[in-house]
DNA sequence: TATTGTTATACTCTATAACTATA
DNA sequence: TATAGTTATAGAGTATAACAATA
């Protein structure tokens, strides 16, 4: 990303920019202190779900993360054979897989936590920690009215 | 998207997230406002650019907007075809091709300016124009870091 | 008949390599 | 030889369609 000073002010300072500069070095952070645990961003998001709500069938998941059931069969796979997640098949409807974190899958989930928490902080390492509050406000009432 | 209150506070805080939402709703509202205009968001982002630095070669612009210099070509073609930018041949150097803004293009630039305007708006309806502000500004300082 | 998981296919976006014309 | 623009090709990511098992 070229540095911002020469794209004039109509440019730089459209949200748009903003946003997907912000977005392009938390991605960068997060797959940089990821990358020891072997995990993705991605995946990450699918770990924290889980934590939150298992045990649900994949298209519940799927359904959740706004992602579609077919890419969550790729992705529930790259956790099932790193050992993070299972699937079980749900007696009460046989059709479903219930997807549940494995109890190594919640150590790295753990560890994940605190690396995101380190990218999150690395990115608001200009602010102070009202201002950092501030923001997630600001940010939470944005996404609450969408 | 799904609404977030089912996704756990680990997950619904997290700056990816909330980040990543605000750049779906800004799109969205970008692409239907901007419908009308016959461009896209990033089409918009390279009018911006031109206005405020023509004029450039297609990899001087290619370089400033951080894409590939085979993704401009498509991007100045779809822009030419509508009549919204020209390419000429640098009679300094005649490899290349200076882009310029046409009389159209200014005047669609401008409504597209506007159209952004509204689409930058409606995403902070919630907020007062002290937030509003403030968002701008702390986004600014996390751009500026990275 | 409808639904879950899966696979195969296609489509989009972007990056890489190769070609041309100029330097 | 090196560079700007272009084209062709290939790769990731994701969506659509079709299939098997189950309801």
């Amino acid at each position: 990303m070229p540095s911002d000073e020469d794209l004039g002010p109509q440019l730089s300072g459209r949200l748009t920019r903003l946003f997907k500069q912000a977005q392009r070095q938390l991605d960068q952070l997060h797959a940089e202190l990821l990358d020891p645990l072997g995990i993705t961003g991605h995946e990450l998001g699918v770990l924290l779900f889980l934590d939150a709500r298992e045990p649900e069938s994949q298209q519940q998941v799927a359904g959740r993360l706004g992602v579609d059931r077919t890419t969550m069969v790729a992705l529930i796979d790259g956790l099932e054979e790193k050992g993070l997640v299972v699937r079980r098949p749900d007696p009460a409807d046989r059709r479903r897989n219930v997807v549940e974190l494995t109890s190594e899958g919640r150590t790295t989930l753990a560890d994940a936590i605190k690396a995101s928490d380190r990218a999150e902080r690395q990115l608001l390492s200009e602010l102070d920690d009202a201002e950092a509050a501030q923001l997630r406000s600001l940010l939470r009432r944005i996404a609450a009215g969408g």
